[in-house]
DNA sequence: ATCATTGCAAATGATTTGCATTCGC
DNA sequence: GCGAATGCAAATCATTTGCAATGAT
């Protein structure tokens, strides 16, 4: 297992504290937050760190498959350090991003590309309805 | 069957050159297009309509429920005239949207909803890959 | 020392909004 | 005629970019 600093060794990326802490929070977030939401938790214990730089990284560590971009169809996209091609579930009450573990779906993969002659490389599957919680209280 | 008009007045909408001419455009395209697209593919038979009317006409539709917006993580939307909530693959070579049926896929909303107990609504699922054609031409 | 990264401010580009004019009913 | 729809221009907002200063190797 690798450090947050090897990971980004490994793939040429220099190693500053910026990136640091965005992927560190990022790994240990289940929230799928925006640019905005990390620049903003960040905030505090890195004061001078800029919105754009955050894009930047962001940017980066997409690219070198550190993390993963989200598309919950909001205005802004999400970010996800579980790389993996997994189903989201998405409440729009309370607009909470869930993830849903890769095998809670079968293969559909194998389906689509044997009825469409398609080469996939990966997809992105979103389900949205009301979660638990809100279901519970009162609107 | 209702006429475009038809169903433009049962939804209290008036019926103008305009919110026919992108919803005839949208019902007889299958390329999935965005308002910019719609925009332009409608410039000639339609010289004086703006891009705002575009949007305007657009979100009045979607609210409507008589178009339904899609999101395959471009920067803009893309509209479809058919408002079922099927699954879409997305050529990441040539960018072209396709459908797939329906029924292409199986049930997923009831594995999904037993999983978690969300009261779902709908969903969004995106294939993407390299489509036939594609991987025949040399690139 | 070199070259990538940062942080600021300005630019971009899709979409939205304000408002006077026009048009559907 | 009334109120909603149009079309223009200006505004918005997420994201990107240019560039000088800084920092990682």
């Amino acid at each position: 297992m690798l450090s947050t600093a090897g990971l980004l060794r490994e793939r040429h990326l220099k190693v500053t504290p910026q990136r640091l802490a965005i992927f560190h929070m990022l790994s240990h977030t289940n929230i799928h937050p925006s640019a905005e939401m990390i620049y903003n938790s960040l905030r505090e214990t890195h004061p001078t760190m800029s919105l754009a730089t955050v894009y930047k990284t962001l940017d980066a560590l997409v690219k070198a498959e550190l993390v993963q971009q989200i598309n919950v169809g909001e205005d802004s996209f999400r970010y996800d350090a579980n790389i993996t091609s997994h189903p989201h579930i998405i409440c729009t009450c309370c607009h909470q991003v869930f993830d849903l573990e890769e095998d809670a779906l079968p293969n559909l993969k194998a389906l689509v590309s044997e009825k469409t002659h398609f080469k996939l490389s990966h997809e992105q599957l979103y389900f949205y309805g009301v979660c638990p919680d809100c279901q519970g209280s009162v609107h």
